[in-house]
DNA sequence: ATTTTCATGATTGTATCCAATTATGGAAAA
DNA sequence: TTTTCCATAATTGGATACAATCATGAAAAT
């Protein structure tokens, strides 16, 4: 089951801007970018698909995911209901939160300016949060919606000052965290999201402005 | 894209208790079974997967997802958290409600029998009371949580006093909904996704008891 | 000039073939 | 008897061949 990692490749791709909201993903051009077959790249069409990064169309065939503002809002909405969730779960079992590992995933995003890979530490910040819940489906429910979140926040290549600021806004949950303090996290927390959610709308609309 | 069709098929197949939890899925046979060829087959099997309906393992095949407890937990919590963000959309937005929909959908549900053909009647009901919000991201992620929640429904044929018990929770909603009264709808809402949840997890502990 | 038709090519969807991996069962060794 | 090993069968994953659908563009009709 190869499919799996073609997937993340491919998102990678999309995530780095190297296919724009309503570009066409050919079959057989994609699977000889990335060295494989049509079939595992079908599948992981389809995994991206289900992840809300691809739409399909019968013999029409597959497109990066083209996001609109009432999309932002259910994504964001959604994010927060869960992600609160997660967070007064970790905080509730006695398990400590995997502090290092949070520390190490924000050094690492300020490092590095490629969408991708920014978006996938900033993942490893929220698990490190999260994972001690031991809420696996939960985590797995917020994951997607970061995922689908990933790409819109990537669109205007997610201009320079929302980017320092979403650090900040990690460094001041993971002190809060830090404190044991519930309360502090959980604010800071719905801030960061409104936040990342009123960065995205901005640069939609910025994006949509450019291309007349 | 039949793949999508062979899904369907599937998923009813296993929500009407043809496949249990945890049984193998053999490709050539349910290829044979539903009439298509591995590869489609293949896709509905990724499909479902990422409904949480399945799970595959590398060169080890598919089965039936086994649920646990946990898992139970994180579903209930999940969709409850949604479900009353829909419910509130729906009762801010002034379009109405579909309650010709609902209702057809509660009396067809009481006619029926087959767990699949209820699971949809279900689902056909919140859509009348969710539908309106316009939301569809929102929708969307709702019906995967309900199609995984509804694995955990069938599988100890859902108790009967059960399923007439949810049956009269869903017109007591309904008839909130028409008195326009959404605080006493989103009580009723939360009560029955607890009685749902307690549930099936009643029925979890059953079927592990009676295979010892 | 505009619209319609239709042949051609491009692209996706399905079936099948081959390769890679895992499961099974019996023989050999302990 | 029990365990280990290996050959064989069963099963999945990937590549390719074929069929079905869609997009195009030029020729014909209006």
């Amino acid at each position: 089951m190869n499919g799996g990692r073609t997937a993340e490749k491919l998102r990678d791709l999309i995530l780095r801007g190297d296919y724009q909201p309503g570009a066409p993903l050919r079959q057989t051009a994609l699977s000889a970018r990335l060295g494989v077959s049509r079939t595992p790249l079908r599948q992981a069409l389809q995994i991206l698909d289900d992840e809300g990064l691809v739409q399909q169309s019968d013999f029409r065939g597959a497109s990066v995911m083209t996001i609109d503002a009432a999309m932002l809002d259910d994504l964001f909405d959604m994010r927060q209901a869960l992600e609160n969730i997660a967070l007064k779960s970790a905080f509730s079992k006695q398990t400590k939160l995997d502090f290092a590992k949070a520390e190490m995933a924000l050094d690492a995003a300020e490092k590095t300016n490629d969408p991708a890979a920014l978006s996938q530490l900033n993942w490893d910040f929220h698990t490190a949060l999260y994972q001690p819940s031991g809420r696996k489906m939960l985590l797995d429910g917020i994951q997607r919606l970061n995922r689908s979140s990933a790409l819109a926040e990537a669109i205007g290549h997610a201009i320079n000052d929302r980017i320092t600021a979403s650090a900040n806004e990690h460094f001041a949950i993971l002190q809060a965290c830090r404190n044991d303090d519930r309360r502090g996290a959980l604010t800071l927390l719905n801030e960061h999201l409104k936040a990342a959610h009123k960065g995205a709308l901005a640069s939609l609309l910025e994006d949509k402005n450019a291309s007349h």
